[in-house]
DNA sequence: TGGATCTCGGTAAGCGCTTACCGGCCGATC
DNA sequence: GATCGGCCGGTAAGCGCTTACCGAGATCCA
């Protein structure tokens, strides 16, 4: 009787109840809303949130549930007649089909998984402001804004998953996530090599600033240029004779190049680097600000610019060298790497190594698609171009300089 | 002969190609990798994307489907025989079950919709600063953030998807996600009450920070207490005769309660409240500085203390305010709600209401859960507590006041 | 006008799981 | 020692779609 089961053909008359029918069945203690007279028993169960189904529609509009799904796909060519019976059923039931379904039948479920990592709970040196590092979600936000925008395009949803390190549970939740979807985009450092080779084989997956590996597909931005430009800007624009580099993640790609080359232009324009394990900040505020106080605690001279791995810590760097009365640009300059929204909000602006991220998402996904598709797809990585972006925290004049402008 | 098939019983012999038996398909130039003599042709196809299935694991382990499903369920009891053979099998084929499979079985895809409204491109009034809102992103991330984690006690994911407000495609969006997962959460103003009502027809719906209907249940804080909290500060604190609200979207429910709420109590207070439409900031950087900018260039006199619908907008009154010399707190002060993170990262720190942006987020999660599990769930809609967080931006001291850690 | 061809619905076989039901085996019970 | 449950595996029926295949009718051309 529920009009939402499949195999009941039409024996089942209109506005006949048919009690013995339903005894084959066990007592499922059903309502059993026996209405007569009803003369269109309409589909809708009030309290019942089952939903209309393919064969509701194709009953309702008298046609087979072939039809109704050709119609709804597109395929073939069905008879306007027929089509329109069918689109009336279904606005009539509002019919929508269920995704799993779909999934299932269609071997494509038109969802890509995202996994980010969880930044791990950071204690300031001081206890104070950094207490949580929430902001530094800002980066990988935007990239999956950027992954969302491309998705909508082709009727894709973005299925997110954070991890922390322990490790613990995150290789069967990254696994599982897996077979939820059509295929994986991975930011930075969420799996080990092995695993990811491993992951590789349950579906295409596309990584995010990682390390290029033969079974998957990195994308990332073009950290030497970038960097290489804002170590010849800080070095012959403004004449700092000393520098440091203030690193990310040891095991970062982005980290080791931006590093890399930092250093080699630094030294290639006769500066000197300062360098050694005391200048890491982890990508995060607390690290940066960290890195300052030591320095200054250990009455080490600081250098005149300071080029951070991403804006991130560039804030806490600034933050910490504000603190001890240290002049930006004037006594110390500053820059980081991203352009994050908020690199402009301070004070002063940040100079920067913009990287399009949005855009790094959106093509990471564009990749993503393709590998879901065809099955020889290009396996070619992508770099994204990235450019300097001049303000005040490096010595230039504020209001974005004109180098600034142009570049745009 | 592939291995994946499901109907193939034992019938094909192990190492014997029956080639006969193939021709029923149409060619479909299979490579017809015939090895004879391979005892155990292993179940890992190199080129093939195909998974293996459970019927895979059940071959491998000599058991039936059913008992694969059991062990891996913890279904029934399997004898400890069973499942150690079975968990073998699952390893050595690295078995991990089907999302779409799994959901349309067993009617739960253990996935939650989340809605989120993409803020519209604005351009700000001098063309500068504000010319992307990506910093708005911050509240909705952070909301998500809070949901994912709880998500993740559950073994649920996060299907996230954004709307613009053109409307366009919005409707078929939202909906089509509805039948990807099992219940959704959506953030303020997604959604007109009338297809939010035909939205909780098809699944479970949770509105963050929206307003309650009969078939939705709502999250939200406690606008009323916070922004009550807020005015007796500055006006019986520090002594503010005159005082604006700056509003944020006229049909947002949040902006409402807080401007009611500050309102009323201003004027309990016996202060003056400056109103009118040209208090409207709708919750953006770029609104909150074009507020300050007519006002300035319609010479009105500025009020004592200003609180804003939302740090967002209070960001822009402090980047306006400044922009002309302003002091802050000592002309204006200045107050926001939400306290996102960079909120204590402005000069001066940003007074503001707190909401537990995270938790609500969590909130939102467990109330659907408990809506997606049983069908009487409580529909009680839920209110979490605000708190007035002290900073510099409204007068006063530096360093957090001895009453704003008393509150921790 | 008769067959070849084309068009378009319907039938039914999956997609890869979960689970109701059945039945064989066992120890416990009288 | 026959009976009765209890335990546990297997069988098979779905879950709600897509689509290969088939066949009836319409269309076409000789």
């Amino acid at each position: 009787m529920n009009p939402t089961s499949p195999p009941v053909p039409e024996s089942a008359l209109p506005g006949l109840a048919v009690p013995g029918s339903a005894v084959a069945e066990p007592a499922v203690s059903e309502p059993a809303l026996i209405e007569p007279g009803l003369t269109e028993p309409v589909v809708t169960e009030p309290g019942v949130p089952g939903q209309p189904t393919i064969y509701d529609v194709a009953r309702v509009a008298g046609v087979s549930i072939a039809s109704v799904s050709r119609v709804l796909n597109g395929r073939r060519n069905p008879r306007p007649e027929t089509r329109e019976r069918v689109l009336e059923a279904v606005s009539e039931l509002g019919f929508i089909p269920d995704g799993a379904a779909r999934a299932l039948s269609a071997r494509l479920k038109e969802v890509v998984g995202v996994v980010i990592r969880r930044p791990p709970p950071v204690t300031a040196p001081d206890g104070s402001v950094f207490e949580d590092e929430e902001l530094s979600l800002q980066f990988s936000d935007l990239i999956n804004r950027g992954i969302e925008i491309a998705a909508q395009r082709r009727d894709f949803n973005l299925l997110v998953s954070s991890v922390g390190l322990d490790g613990h549970d995150e290789e069967r939740r990254i696994f599982s996530l897996a077979r939820k979807c059509d295929g994986l985009i991975l930011h930075d450092r969420v799996l080990d090599p092995a695993r990811l080779a491993r992951l590789a084989r349950l579906v295409p997956v596309v990584t995010l600033a990682g390390t290029p590996t033969p079974t998957t597909v990195n994308v990332g931005s073009d950290n030497a240029s970038g960097m290489a430009e804002l170590a010849r800007h800080l070095v012959r624009d403004h004449g700092y004779r000393t520098l440091a580099y203030l690193g990310g993640y040891s095991d970062s790609p982005d980290n080791l190049a931006r590093a890399a080359a930092f250093a080699s232009q630094v030294r290639a324009d006769g500066a000197t680097l300062l360098d050694g394990p005391a200048w890491r900040g982890n990508y995060f505020a607390a690290g940066g600000a960290r890195v300052i106080e030591r320095m200054l605690a250990a009455r080490q001279p600081l250098p005149r610019a300071i080029a951070c791995a991403n804006d991130q810590s560039a804030l806490g760097v600034v933050y910490a060298l504000t603190q001890h009365g240290i002049a930006i640009p004037g006594e110390v300059a500053v820059a980081g790497f991203d352009d994050i929204p908020m690199a402009r909000h301070l004070r002063p602006q940040l100079t920067t190594v913009r990287q399009p991220i949005q855009e790094l998402g959106a093509t990471a996904f564009d990749v993503l698609h393709a590998l879901i598709g065809e099955d020889r797809a290009d396996r070619a990585d992508v770099m994204l171009p990235t450019r300097l972006i001049r303000r005040e925290s490096c010595g230039c004049p504020s209001g974005a300089g004109p180098l600034a402008r142009a570049a745009g």
